[in-house]
DNA sequence: CAATTGCATGTTATGTCATAACATTTAGAG
DNA sequence: CTCTAAATGTTATGACATAACATGCAATTG
């Protein structure tokens, strides 16, 4: 279907180095994990981001500044996207939830809002760090 | 019911420069705004926003690192408020949907996940400034 | 009253996140 | 090959937020 361009060297680079993490990364953290492959400032890695999110293939976390590489391949179908983040661990589920959707966009077309993007996201603790602090 | 205390000096003139504003302001302007009564640094405007957001008088807005004041004298009542930020003439609008807090709190329960703070922040046009865009 | 305690405040310095501006390189299209 | 668009490299700067420590100030309490 809507296959994305080949990435370039630097949007590889940080796409791997956000895999790899398996959670949420700032953007100086990827510079500093990417030192060895060549990169030397900030704007290396905002760029490759930048485009990355556009693809689809990472999520900005608005509320901790942070990214992390996009866990559900069919996410664009959806609208919103959902983010339980864990303030404990830095685990992130993204769900979508079409009832949430739909009453978003009900008020959305009610007050005539033109909605560019819309940020849903749960910060707390997870199941498991939940049960270790009883 | 749960009166909040009286405020105190830089809490009182942070919340009239917020309620005077109409719209969001970030510290650093919040502190230009102040000059003249005194404020010489950062820390006594985020000092005073922490108190005001745990007065439930002041909301901040995640996505654009922004304050703004409660639009919602009752807005305690619910666990999550929604924000529609226009951005293009800062317009912000406060409410809350009884449905969008359900399938939240479903989807938590249903992770045995330990919600702290939630955040639904939609960005876009309001209606005058779509309209005017044609 | 004097001592203690807790909170608010003032001040300096620093840390963290993000982009402007401009030069250079690279990969295709014609 | 030449032109062009996109990506990259680099320096500097802007924007947002907090650490650390000193001071003031009012309420409690012995
Ligand atoms: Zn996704
Ligand atoms: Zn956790
Ligand atoms: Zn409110
Ligand atoms: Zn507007």
């Amino acid at each position: 279907m809507t296959g994305h361009p080949e990435l370039t060297r630097n949007q590889s680079l940080v796409l791997k180095a956000l895999d790899k993490a398996e959670g949420p990364l700032s953007a100086y953290t990827i510079l500093d994990l990417l030192r060895d492959d060549g990169f030397r400032a900030p704007l290396q890695v905002y760029r490759a981001l930048e485009k990355l999110q556009e693809f689809g293939l990472v999520h900005r976390l608005e509320s901790i500044n942070a990214f992390v590489a996009c866990a559900d391949p069919h996410c664009h179908r959806h609208s919103m996207i959902a983010f339980a983040i864990c303030e404990n661990c830095g685990r992130v589920d993204e769900f979508s939830d079409e009832t949430v959707e739909a009453r978003l966009g009900e008020w959305v077309a009610a007050n005539r809002f033109k909605p560019a993007k819309t940020t849903i996201e749960i910060r707390g603790n997870c199941a498991a760090c939940a049960a270790q602090a009883q």
